[in-house]
DNA sequence: CGGCAAACTGTACCTAGGTACGATGCCCAA
DNA sequence: TTGGGCATCGTACCTAGGTACAGTTTGCCG
């Protein structure tokens, strides 16, 4: 488990209690309190962020300086009134994530881990209302199977997927149990049959780019 | 940690590879495979099941039964080609979950946790277009799209995208009216830059895929 | 039974891609 | 002026990926 390269977690809220809670979270992370806006545009690029609306000095969701943080730091804007409107701004602008400040731990960390990992999180409020906002007006196909696995064997699909996913033919071997030999094999009957000259084309195809 | 009274993960998929890659998510937690739908029915309320979509008994995203299971159980929809189409029709449902069935390892210990929990997860890309929806705005900015453009200069940039849809070094080269040298010096930036080791990574962080 | 496809494996080989050491010139801000 | 980012290019090197030319076993079907 590499617990060192956690990226630091930075705080912005006038509250105490809100960031000793914040803090005692992980205790193999790093915890930082800001207190001034003026502090954002130093933090490192990548940084997490847990924003507190109730901040004396947070901005109007229109202002243009929400969206610079956002887009060099990962920022979870947390309210202690957490509603879907506001929520539905916050991640407009840009943020990450979007909970309340008052939250239980369990779903603190989870919602940290879901924004460090490249996620968003949004609540089941939030997202359920969405949801249904768009439900509605669908095309209602369900996307065919697409073409290029009925070309394939069983085993090849296999393959294919986990190659089209970035593993390396030894890591697909060892996930399927069998040699890297015959997993070349597979490919090479795979490109073939697909028209396709190496595994990057092949990405290409099963993720419907090419 | 409370790790006894972890709900047993159901699966239902006819993927071998499917079945053990999840099944060595979580060595505390106890894993079923289920091959046939008559056996969801079976299932005491509240468990927890992946349903592959690639199994053929799937049924269409109209049918009933959908419903029903999604009621007496927290379902996590999976597939191998997810897209925010069928994601919507997925959620629509009552499904607590959608995701790619090939995810890496802590995506899907993510995903467990998060529906385990009583939220729901859908992938980022679905998020930011439910929530696109709902803004009416924002034509190209969704930090997806920005995200690995703005760590890269102009040039890289053109150089990310050409080697992203798969074209060779030499042919970048010819592209830009640089030599095959000056692409690979380009390449290496770029990797570091992204954090990936390869121009297949590259692709599948330039196309949204990871 | 014969034949054929699929899955699997071995050895040998070539090459594109990627890295590690460089290097040059340009531009711009401190 | 000097340092640093950017773009460009050279040579040398290593390796994963892909191919060629083998082979075995299994199971199915006419």
């Amino acid at each position: 488990m590499r617990r060192l390269d956690l990226p630091t977690l930075h705080i912005l809220s006038t509250d105490d209690a809100v960031f000793r809670r914040i803090s005692a979270l992980d205790a193999h992370r790093q915890t930082r309190r800001i207190t001034d806006l003026s502090e954002l545009a130093r933090l490192a690029d990548g940084s997490l962020l847990i924003f507190d609306t109730a901040h004396a000095q947070c901005p109007a969701w229109d202002d243009k300086r929400w969206r610079s943080w956002c887009d060099q730091l990962t920022v979870v804007v947390a309210s202690s009134e957490p509603n879907d409107a506001e929520g539905i701004l916050a991640m407009d602008v840009g943020a990450a994530g979007y909970c309340h400040i008052y939250a239980n731990p369990a779903t603190l960390r989870q919602v940290i881990e879901v924004v460090c990992s490249g996620e968003l999180w949004v609540g089941r409020s939030l997202l359920t209302r969405l949801l249904r906002g768009v439900s509605g007006k669908l095309p209602a196909a369900p996307a065919a199977r697409t073409h290029w696995r009925q070309q394939l064997t069983e085993r090849e699909i296999e393959v294919a997927q986990l190659a089209a996913h970035g593993e390396s033919n030894l890591v697909i071997a060892e996930q399927l149990g069998i040699t890297e030999r015959t997993v070349k094999a597979h490919l090479t009957t795979i490109f073939s049959k697909l028209g396709v000259t190496d595994r990057l084309q092949l990405a290409l195809k099963v993720h419907g780019v090419k």
